[in-house]
DNA sequence: TGCCCTTTGAAGCGT
DNA sequence: ACGCTTCAAAGGGCA
């Protein structure tokens, strides 16, 4: 299944699951989130503290209390491998059309088609393609569609959702389009703004910066000189031509999804007739400006550092040795998956609905809304996620994810140290409610009311 | 300073 | 095949 069936499998296999899908699910979320976004939040908080609290059994009637059904528990249950089988047959055309009008995939060669020139592009979809994929419009080669795509920056997954909540507001000077840019483009944004861009000032930074991310779009950590067969350097390049910035490897593509990811070969070979060699960057790991693309987790980061507190059980020597591979080998990151590319889309505009800033609090919030999203939406960001693994794969042949396991699989990581070894999830869970309940006191005064 | 918390989903590994 | 574990993002809380 990890293999997506070859995302090629876009045989995509009956999933006659998705037939069954409705559209009253997207519009009730859509007014849930436009004028009471601020009830239903709070709603959600509340129910979500009383749930977490109060019981462990009932933990999904609640929501199905607050809100009219959405989607079945059926749904639900089986949604999340029918999701993404029938995700994976949006290539076959069953998405077609409206749910999905402008997904971004289009800039896809083989999936452009269906989606892109219809003009309908989703908010969403408009984000994700104008940030994510800059190369399409430029394949799709033309002044034209960047045109359309700045033109798209004006609205703001604010104007999604809402159309009276300045979701616009980026805690971490994120742009509000950026949402969908996995491997913190915003870090990488101010970095090194295209010369014939206009700039804007980094906030934070004081570095200048593109008005906009689509034009730089780094999605992918950028695995300069190593990720074994990827040294493709253009990645740090190509966010300044309003690339992405995977790196393309110039040896071996591999072809998991032949039908769907024709992209390859063009990409690459697009990629390679654009720019010249010259154009590489000085570093592994460090943009052009000197600044260290944020996607690339040097060893010294967090998950490493951690493992240096285990260093104790290796031998100098292993860590040397590692030290040098980790040298070489920038950390890549996990493809995020559907969930994950919600809660990007999504928190900005629950933090700015709510005082909220706890991202244990806030996730909890996402992760209502997540179960509350529509079928086609939620479908939406299956197939975001899949295309992103499909990418993934692509970029980083070589990578698995357990190149990540900083402890190696078995071992327990620091984290979730306290979990007693038959104690549940959901006791966890409960264990936490106080601090929910605390988060959520302090946030904001509907809120207070449940508890 | 750095881990923990939370969420869902993907993926790896062991049984 | 199934179950468990880790990691992905995010940022305030806390030891």
């Amino acid at each position: 299944m990890p293999q997506l069936n070859g995302g090629g499998g876009d045989d995509l296999g009956a999933n006659d699951e998705l037939i069954s899908f409705k559209d009253e699910g997207e519009q009730e979320e859509k007014i849930s989130e436009n004028s009471s976004a601020e009830r239903d939040l709070a709603d959600v908080k509340s129910s979500l503290v009383n749930e977490s609290e109060t019981n462990q059994n009932s933990s999904s009637d609640s929501e199905a209390e607050r809100r009219p059904p959405p989607r079945s528990e059926s749904f639900r249950d089986k949604s999340r491998e029918s999701l993404e089988e029938a995700a994976k047959r949006q290539d076959g055309g069953l998405f077609k059309g409206p749910p999905y009008p402008g997904y971004p995939f289009i800039m896809i060669p083989d999936l452009t088609g269906p989606y892109l020139p219809n003009g309908s592009l989703s908010p969403t979809a408009r984000t994700y393609l104008q940030m994510k994929w800059p190369l399409l419009d430029v394949q799709a080669g033309s002044l034209q569609s960047r045109q359309a795509l700045k033109d798209a920056r004006s609205p703001s997954p604010a104007h999604i959702v809402s159309n009276k909540v300045p979701v616009v507001q980026h805690p971490h000077h994120v742009h509000p389009l950026t949402p969908l840019i996995t491997y913190s483009n915003e870090h990488f944004t101010p970095g090194n703004p295209p010369p014939h861009l206009p700039a804007d000032v980094d906030p934070k930074t004081g570095i200048p910066r593109p008005p906009h991310p689509p034009d730089i779009s780094p999605y992918y950590p950028l695995s300069p000189g190593t990720v074994g067969q990827i040294p493709h350097p253009l990645g740090w390049l190509v966010p300044q031509q309003g690339q992405p910035v995977y790196p393309i490897t110039t040896g071996g593509f591999r072809h998991p999804y032949p039908t769907a990811l024709t992209v390859n070969a063009s990409m690459s070979s697009f990629l390679s007739s654009r720019f010249p060699p010259h154009m590489v960057p000085p570093h592994h790991s460090l943009h052009t400006t000197g600044i260290p693309h944020p996607a690339i987790v040097t060893p010294t980061v967090k998950q490493e550092s951690s493992q240096n507190d285990v260093g104790s059980l290796h031998s100098s020597k292993h860590q040397d040795s590692k030290k040098e591979e980790e040298k070489k080998k920038p950390h890549i990151k996990k493809p995020l998956n559907a969930f994950m590319l919600y809660m990007k889309e999504m928190r900005a505009k629950v933090v700015a609905e709510c005082t909220l800033k706890e991202s244990a609090a806030i996730n909890q919030i996402l992760g209502r809304r997540w179960h509350a999203l529509s079928r086609e939406e939620q479908a939406k960001y299956y197939e975001l996620a899949r295309k992103e693994r499909q990418l993934h794969m692509q970029l980083y042949p070589g990578w698995s994810a357990r190149d990540n396991y900083v402890g190696g699989y078995g071992k327990k990581k620091k984290r979730k140290r306290d979990k007693q070894p038959g104690e549940t999830n959901g006791e966890k869970k409960s264990a936490f409610a106080t601090y929910k309940v605390k988060a959520a006191a302090s946030a904001h005064p509907l809120q207070m009311e449940a508890y």
